[in-house]
DNA sequence: TACTTGCCGACTGAATTAATTGGATATGGA
DNA sequence: TCCATATCCAATTAATTCAGTCGGCAAGTA
């Protein structure tokens, strides 16, 4: 996953948005404005955004964008994974365990990698736009021990993948 | 938290000094063939992890690098802190809370970028260089649920809830 | 001495990010 | 109808960073 100023301005702008309201355009030099990013490279942004169908917009004057879902609804992995597309962690190309080669210290990381991959896509699937307009972010970070307890006690989902 | 082949060289290749034994001397060059990864590049890591006092070194024939600690006392987090240099997830320039220069969304954001960057830390130092040459890595991945509120129909954490 | 290895700094190519520029098209209101 | 305001679209650029290269020097061993 990568960690960008990229996908912080995506979440960034469309919390900007769910802060509007329902439904309600916002013009995107409005946006910009507010939080301090170019017009220009926001519309990129939004493009992608658009095709992924997490914004609905309207042309001309009183135009703008609007959130399509509610922001409860709204994960902060699905903004990042609109605007940055690639999530692959793993140091195998491909994602395929043929990528490490035989060699064995490589292949030992693998697990890491994919476990962190996981990770961190377990957080960012946990919060909502909703969470993060009301604070309740704080405090959600958390890790299972190694290995010892039962599979059955793991909290992890398996990732969208 | 940047995760980068960077970071990934060094913990591979770190792995591969605990496999090979405590205290005795690595080439680089063996290293760097084993894990694939050019030895000037290697010795760019190395300068760092050396800097930051995770490995020791000898010069001269025979000479090499070897781990200072065991393994199951050097954190992932340690290595590639030393080569990563930099830990800083959230927009807000300097780590201070001045750099939100007072717009409101951006604000938002910031308890998020921090919070994931804890969860990035947290994992990672719960990860021990023993842990991977003992494949007990997977099944770490969890994440507590936001913030105190009335549970709602939404699922955060998918099935295992 | 010859060889191996760590050490050091400057440089380069490639990729990506972030932003710019210059338009075209659509819309609502004066 | 005209015009300001918007989204839309494509190409280009500036800056940064990653990943790797190159050449040479210092130190230790046989």
């Amino acid at each position: 996953m990568k960690l960008t100023t990229k996908g912080r301005y995506a979440v960034s702008a469309m919390a900007d948005l769910a802060a509007m309201g329902a439904r309600v355009p916002v013009a995107l030099s409005d946006v910009a404005l507010r939080q301090g990013i170019s017009l220009s490279y926001l519309e990129q942004l939004f493009a992608k955004l658009k095709r992924s169908g997490l914004v609905e917009s309207a042309r001309g004057a009183a135009g703008g964008y609007w959130l399509v879902n509610a922001p409860a609804d709204i994960r902060i992995a699905d903004i990042i994974a609109a605007v940055d597309e690639e999530i692959r962690t793993t140091a195998c190309a491909g994602g395929s365990v043929l990528g490490c080669q035989g060699t064995t210290a490589r292949c030992l990381t693998h697990d890491l990698w994919d476990e962190l991959g996981r990770q961190i896509e377990i957080f960012l699937n946990a919060v909502s736009l909703e969470d993060i307009l009301k604070k309740r972010v704080l405090g959600m970070a958390a890790v299972n021990a190694p290995n010892e307890q039962s599979p059955d006690e793991r909290v992890y989902k398996g990732a969208a993948e």
